[in-house]
Parts: structure tokens; C-alpha cells; sequence
DNA sequence: TTGAAAGCGATACCAT
DNA sequence: ATGGTATCGCTTTCAA
């Protein structure tokens, strides 16, 4: 069914047909009705691509992300499309896997399909790609990688203040051995995640010991890089992970080796996922808002000045659980005050 | 950057601009030469939606789902997806919560969008709807409703069977009080598992109590309907969940309670979704095979033959893990054989 | 093997 | 307030 033929049976001009559906109220009541009703009779949905060609808009935003399994990212889309739905807009999502190939093939893709704004919630992002994206005319958020530019709306976390809240807190309870489990080595962001946490403990002096494991960012790939980590000399007390997602993971090769959490290991994640508070024990994490990065993100697409690029920066906020504890032999006497 | 301009610029027609596009064999490798040449040259994507409109298809899946924060549906859509990247094909996903009228919107939205096949994979679906796409000219899947028509290929899996063997094999082990932990009370299929378990129950006879309770479909709906039912005076010894995704919150309430799992209380999902082995215990659960139903759906939809509209049925499988054992005040005492 | 031109199904401008 | 029509960017005959 095509609007002229809608046009034809209700016996009027497709320009009356295509104002009564986009709501012009340059059309009278009684000719709005009689339109409508064969609508739906005939129950007509407008083809999109015809509108998308003859309207020049497409209504549709684009989000890449790497890892849509990872709940923190479908976190954050849900929160871009509850906003992107109010506006009557749709969003299409594409996930990457973290490869830099597929990342490419996502992001023409969004371009093809000729979105409005794409946001790109990805570590992958290289000096190259970003650069391609800032040369388009699209709007563009980039969350942790990228700077502002003339379409570019930078979201970034302060990753660094994290870990350090994390480590100095883990530190004042008494721990020494410290192990960090991240993923993707080589990736921009995901290296430099790793590259604080070695910062932190270096700076804590000689006093601390640490190590680093790495693997996929899934459950599995935390329990495996828990395992590396275990399986070391070093026998952290504490244990790091790049995000809540992996740390299911790592709680999981704890309790299978037999040690206890938090009373032989403590365990922090980052991101504050939904799950991390249901999990046994409960996950001890940093907190990154990921309905307000969604709306951000939104808002940056969709009422973006193009005039003045944005650099947003998000402090996250360290959230304690029942994964982190004392140290073990650490004196327990708690103040009670 | 348009079809036309690129065509000028290679000094050739617009047709044979498409034609080296499309990768038709009727053209010179020198011309192919001098028209990819410029194609990179000027970064040229095609418009899509010119692409569709005048080529008549989409080249475009679409999915349906009810809840895209419940790993279940998230791993069927990404077996689909991956099945519809290798035939060049894109996946449009969009979620309804379990709301019949965002079901409505997002069948007309994939419709708008002309998809050339539509993979439903939701529980809120009524005769109302199932009959206005089975009179669509779209292949469509339905999971777990509707019957088999000339569009219309069904996948539905044997729920009952899964959940008498469940029950069945905690019976076994001595427990004679059952819960069951539901969701979204009076959506069909949901409402037909609840029943299954009745049922079920029931047949046990006299010597069995159980009771049902139910929340949202996530971990702190299952912690909510855990919640109501050790509030009860049954106490069950054995809870069963409708999917492994409230399952989650279930062992966390039961964790709060003090109570151990499953020293106390055994705890039994449904899905065997990838979280189920990383849980601490682990959970003892009903295989949901995700990747074989996307893999169904895509072939269904693809390659489906429209003269035999197929029904196919999937057979669950009891996956026994650590979230399951006898039932406390049981001889204990194994064979070891 | 290549080009010309007729659609595809809407929108939006210009008339009336 | 309504209609006519050029236009969007591409695909696909049909000719040459």
C-alpha cells in the first residue's frame, strides 16, 4: 500500500494525505477524518525510506558500542533510546566486539542508513577513525576516546579518580597485594585503565606489591584472569577489575579456589551495574551513571550547538558492598562511632 | 556525496556506477577501476534508503523482544545477528517490557521499515496481533506463540517438559514444598508456565504444598517474589524460577535471609543463560538452547519456504549445577557407584 | 559493456 | 485548505 493509493480511494491529492499523516494542521478536520479513516481501512504504514529521501531526515540516532553482553552498555542505550522514543526518534544499535574492523563496518553502516547522530561508545576508537567522523556532518558523541570538535561531543569518565578511590580505600583497610584484572590490552582506553591502576600502586611505595592479569570481557574471561592472577606468587588480597561484568567472573574463580569474599580476598568492580548488587556477595564497585551518560548522549545528538562542542566529565563515585573488607589479619576491632 | 556526483567525477553513467557497486560481472575491470578509484577517493556511502526504494528490499531483519536486559533474549539476537551479517543482512532489535502497545509500535516500526522478515520473540502477544502479521506479505517467527501459517514459522520449546523435569528431580531429593517464581501474571505464555507447575504439583498429590509468587522480570523482581513467598508459612525447600534472569535475585534474597543455598533451600532457573555457571553456587537450570533458536529464526525467515510454514519444537534439558541438592533433614548419605 | 530514462514512495514548494 | 509536481538517490529495464 502506497500513500497514492491511499490518496486515490479517499479521493484526494497525496500532498492532503502526506499533511494529514505528519499532522499539518493546514487541513480541514472533515478531509483530515475522511483521509484517516481509509488509513486505516487499508491500514497503510508510511514507507520510512521514501520518507527518509523525500523528507531528508531519517529520525533514526546510531550507537556503536563494543560489547553489548556487558550490561553497562545496554545501560546506557536503554537510557539514549527511553529519550530518543520520546522525540519520535528510533535508535539503531551495533556492537563490536572490541575489533577495530567491525567497529569500521558499524560505523559505515550508521552512515549509509544516513542516522542524525551516532553515538560511539566503543574503546576501539584509533586517531584515524576519529578523525573520519570529525570530517562527517553528522553530530557524534565519543564516549572516552576522541576530543570536542566542530560535531564532536566528548563524554569522558574519569577512570583515573576511580581506581584511585578504589585502591586508596582497599589500601586503608589493609591491604599490600594487589591484582588487577582488565581486558584487551592494547586497547586506548582499556590500556590506560590498567596504566592508573600501576600508577596508584606505585605510588603507594614499596610497602605494596601488585600484579595484572587480562582477558575477555565476559564472566569467563574474569574468572580466567582471576585464575592467572591466583595462580602467581603473588597471592593479592585485593583484586581490581576494569569492570563489574568481569568481576562476576573473578568471584566465581575465587569461591572455586576456596577463598572466601571478602575475608581472604576483597574484590571491587567498576561501572555499578545492575547486577552487582544482587550478586553474593554483593559487588563493591565505582558507580558510572549510565542512564545520564544515555541521556547526555542524547541530548549532545540532538540539541547540540554546533557552535560549542562539549567536553563532558563524569566523577565517579565509589559505591562499597560486601566484596571488600579488612585485610586478612588485619586487626578487625571496628570503631563503632 | 551522491551516486551521480560520484558518476561525473569518473566521467561514467550513474548505471554503471551502480553496477560496480553491486559488483555486477557485466563490467570492464578498467571502468571497475575508475569508478572505485573515485569511490574512495570521495568516501562515497550509499544512501540506503535510495537503495531500498528503488531496489525493493531492505536488505533487513527485524526482532522483537521483551526484554532486552534479560540475557536470554540477548543471546538469541545475537546468534540471529550474527547468521544475518554473513548474508549481508542488518538486525533492527526493539524491546516492548512486556507492553502490548509498545508491541504494537515496534511491529509497525520494523513494518515502516520494511524488514523483510520479522523474528517475534515476546510474550505479550494476543490472537489480535498474531492475525494482523499473518495477513503481512513479511516472513515472520514467532517464539512460544502463534500457530504456523503461510508467513508465519513457530518455534516454541517444551516448557512443560522442562519444568516437570525440574520439579521431578527435586522431588527425587526429598522436597515435598515448592515455590515458584514467576513474572508478568496473564501474559499467555508466562501464565502457561505458572500452570505447568501447578500441574505439576499436583500430580505429586497430597504429599506436596507449593505457592507461587511473582515479580518484574529481573533480578529484583525475583528478589521481590522470593521475597513474598518465604514470607508465607509454606517455607518451601525448593523454588523454581521462570528464567534464570529472576533466578539471580531469588538466591540473593535467600542470601539475605540467612538461608543457604542449597543446604536450605535449592533454587532452579530456566534459560541457561551464560550467567547461570558463574553464579555462586552455580545454577541449576533448564538449557534454553539461544544460539539454535537464533539460528532457526534467521533460517526461517531467509530461506523459508512459504509453501511449508514450519512448527518446530525444542526439547529442554535439566542442567544440574550447585544451586540444587536434597532437601535439608534428608538421608544424605550417597551411593557411590 | 555502457548509457538513458523510468520508476520506487514519500515530501514540500508553489499555485490556486 | 487543497492539488500539482519537482525532487530525493538509487536500481533496473531497455537500447545502443
Amino acid at each position: 500500500m502506497t500513500l497514492a493509493e491511499v490518496a486515490r480511494r479517499a479521493g484526494v491529492s497525496a500532498a492532503t494525505v502526506s499533511r494529514v499523516l505528519s499532522g499539518s494542521p493546514a487541513v480541514k478536520p472533515s478531509m483530515r477524518e475522511r483521509v484517516l479513516t481509509v488509513v486505516r481501512q487499508v491500514n497503510y504504514l508510511p514507507n520510512v525510506h521514501a520518507q527518509a529521501l523525500a523528507g531528508g531526515r531519517s529520525r533514526t540516532l546510531g550507537m556503536i558500542v563494543s560489547n553489548i553482553e556487558n550490561p553497562f552498555f545496554l545501560g546506557v542505550f536503554m537510557a539514549l533510546e527511553e529519550h530518543a522514543t520520546q522525540q519520535e526518534y528510533e535508535v539503531l544499535v551495533e556492537h563490536t566486539g572490541y575489533r577495530r574492523e567491525r567497529l569500521v563496518a558499524s560505523i559505515r553502516s550508521m552512515l549509509k542508513r544516513r542516522v542524525e547522530g551516532l553515538a560511539v561508545i566503543v574503546s576501539e576508537m584509533d586517531r584515524g577513525l576519529i578523525e573520519e567522523l570529525a570530517a562527517q556532518d553528522v553530530p557524534v558523541v565519543f564516549y572516552d576516546v576522541g576530543r570536542p570538535a566542530r560535531n564532536i561531543t566528548s563524554i569522558r569518565v574519569r577512570y583515573d579518580r576511580g581506581t584511585q578511590r578504589t585502591a586508596e580505600y582497599l589500601y586503608s583497610l589493609g591491604h599490600r597485594r594487589f591484582g588487577f584484572v582488565g581486558h584487551h590490552a592494547g586497547l586506548g582506553p582499556l590500556e590506560e585503565r590498567k596504566r592508573t591502576f600501576t600508577e596508584v600502586m606505585e605510588r603507594f611505595g614499596k610497602g605494596v606489591r601488585f600484579a595484572t592479569a587480562s582477558g575477555m570481557d565476559s564472566p569467563a574471561g574474569g574468572r580466567h584472569a582471576a585464575g592467572d592472577l591466583l595462580s602467581g606468587t603473588l597471592r593479592p588480597t585485593a583484586i581490581l577489575c576494569a569492570n563489574d561484568h568481569m568481576a562476576v567472573g573473578v568471584l566465581r574463580e575465587l569461591h572455586d579456589r576456596g577463598l572466601r569474599v571478602p575475608d581472604d580476598v576483597s574484590v571491587a568492580g567498576f561501572d555499578n551495574i545492575g547486577l552487582a548488587e544482587h550478586l553474593c556477595p554483593s559487588l563493591t564497585t565505582v558507580r558510572i551513571p549510565q542512564r545520564m551518560i544515555g541521556q547526555l548522549a542524547f541530548e549532545a545528538l540532538m540539541f547540540g550547538d554546533a557552535a560549542k562542542p562539549r567536553d563532558i566529565v563524569i566523577e565517579p563515585e565509589l559505591i562499597v558492598r560486601e566484596s571488600s573488607g579488612p585485610a586478612p589479619g588485619t586487626n578487625r576491632r571496628r570503631r563503632i562511632d
